[in-house]
DNA sequence: ATCGGCATCCAAAGCGCTTTGAAAATGATT
DNA sequence: AATCATTTTCAAAGCGCTTTGGATGCCGAT
């Protein structure tokens, strides 16, 4: 069923249907009746194409799902994030389209999506210090908005992001006020502008309590649970182990943990460990008691307000930039504790 | 730039350039070099939504995501599954466009997707037992392929699923074996096919064996690491416990180690545990020796494949249908061992 | 009666592409 | 030189929608 044969059906023009449908006031409050119920009973709904072709929107936003070809690793947020930033797509109209592309095509794939008009904007994933498509897309003029921050880019732009710095900065504290003086650092990839944060807030808390850091217990990479697992074991297997852990990711504490019990060490009592925790569904932080103390911020709902943002954006080009920096909750849990006597 | 622009500049006629740059045999060599020479260098590509619609094919592939009200739970399989389907479109010029919607309304989200004409084909993702999915995909007239499949449908369907009774039924067969004589399964939620079928192959091999499954040590839920964890406790703390677990998934998993360290216990000398490993790509079953034993399959393969079938039923829809049924490997880690004398 | 204003509807153009059917240019054949 | 087949190009229609710029009819006001 088109516009074609519902109008004709309906006897009446093309416009008068599609201006019934569109909530155009031109046209009588009975005839939108009729025409509103006959679009229903036969399951009418514009073709997209057409449609997009007519108004010059897509009606789509874009997500360009970067696949590193060295490490073939899909993000773990991702699923909950899409999640969340689905939600405000259906509810305002706009159908998700993904790309995955090669890290090292990713330039090209934001010029082939601006050029064919696939979607009305993009979201940008992951940024990375001085991410070079941010500027690309200033330059090619695609509406976006950054989940996260890109360190050392000259132009303005939108995004939203976790206040990483002063959520480990807090977390790091927390770990001093216990009285632990050797804490390891278990980070995402280097490069990665949270990562970089992270360590910041890290690295501040630690220089404010006259501790330099120690570049033996600090460790960069994807955040895996055998990354955790090889970092944390590797780490107190030296002379001079940490006493606690600050670990980027719930995955890589699962692999923290392991490393701990497996020297039949105790999680809370031998070692503490505080994670940062995205909230995803499927590894919640336990139940009603959390597992790991945790600098939590909920990467779904991150989803939905970003969406929200970028909607805007696209609604309205020229207006205001909009920055928005969320604070992770700490939450205490069962993964830390005083610092054990002899270490002290 | 477009079409028009693009002849004009050539001083070409628009069907003239499309057909250069689609190939067709209709125009001379040095014609068609001249025009991909000037679309390479003006950036040019044909708009999607006129494309489409001149065609008919959206040269678009929808995954509709069913978001569970009860819930709110995102499969974590989706990321490597979607970066799996991803390459495979985009090799062959697809889009992908997901549809987030709440289960109750999933069935309308089909018939939208149908009507709007905005994708080609469609992937159905965890499929339940009597899936109604399926009839309404027939019935609308929509290409699909099923990742999995549902018991109790008439009518055939392309598919592509692991074989989850066998690899329960070998990983059953493993413990037995072993000499486990009460093993726990804690499996997927109830009505999901695969979770049917993975107790099917449990219950078989321990019916072979003359064993009565117990209801007792049989749970079904969504598969957290809350559920595992729980599970294994709840199973741990009775007076007659399992001495190994058959777990639907790695996550869960994780949490029945939690569980069975948290009682002083020890994975692969006091209680076994194996468990169906989907290799996600952050969540690794260890390095170069395994952590748990394990029936493996790649989902991210799957996903690869998965789209290849949609993509041949698209261009071929009343070609043969498409039955893959892959085999998990059992691959054995350092989560089990021969059940513990007192138990046996 | 005539007019202006309003409510309601319509025909047709246009969005950017593909594709049909025909025309022009070229070359081979008589 | 005329004819035919072949190659190469083109004008225009059509995909399904929105939207512009009228028409049409009806009303009360003049």
């Amino acid at each position: 069923m088109n516009l074609k044969e519902l109008s004709s059906l309906l006897g009446l023009s093309q416009t008068t249907v599609s201006r019934a449908l569109n909530g155009y006031p031109e046209v009588n409050e009975e005839t939108r009746r009729r025409v509103a119920l006959a679009a229903e009973q036969h399951n009418y709904r514009p073709n997209t194409r057409a449609k997009g072709l007519a108004t010059g929107r897509a009606m789509a936003i874009g997500h360009v799902i970067p696949m590193s070809t060295k490490h073939e690793m899909v993000n773990p947020i991702f699923g909950d994030f899409i999640a969340g930033a689905g939600e405000t797509y259906s509810r305002n109209g706009y159908d998700m389209v993904l790309t995955v592309v090669e890290d090292v095509n990713e330039a090209q794939a934001y010029r082939n999506i601006r050029s064919r008009h696939t979607v009305d904007g993009v979201v940008v994933h992951g940024p990375k210090m001085q991410d070079s498509r941010i500027s690309l897309l200033h330059q090619i003029g695609l509406p976006f908005v950054v989940h996260g921050r890109a360190s050392g880019i000259a132009k303005d732009y939108s995004w939203l992001d976790v206040n990483n710095k002063s959520a480990f900065l807090r977390a790091t504290n927390f770990l001093l006020d216990l009285g632990h003086q050797r804490i390891g650092l278990i980070n995402g990839l280097e490069g990665m502008d949270f990562a970089y944060r992270r360590r910041a807030g890290y690295e501040e808390a630690l220089k404010a309590h006259g501790i330099a850091p120690d570049p033996a217990i600090m460790r960069s990479e994807e955040m895996t649970e055998v990354f955790g697992y090889r970092s944390a074991r590797e780490m107190l297997e030296t002379g001079n182990p940490p006493t606690a852990f600050l670990v980027s990711s719930m995955i890589c504490a699962l692999g923290v943990r392991r490393a701990i019990e497996e020297r039949g060490l105790r999680m809370g009592r031998d070692v503490s460990v505080i994670t940062h925790d995205d909230a995803l569904s499927y590894l919640q932080n336990g139940g009603d008691v959390p597992i790991f103390t945790a600098t939590r911020s909920s990467v779904r709902e991150a989803g939905r307000r970003l969406a929200e943002i970028l909607i805007e954006r696209i609604n309205n080009p020229d207006g205001p930039l909009i920055h928005e920096l969320l604070e992770a909750e700490l939450m205490v849990g069962q993964s830390t504790g005083p610092a054990p006597r002899e270490a002290q």
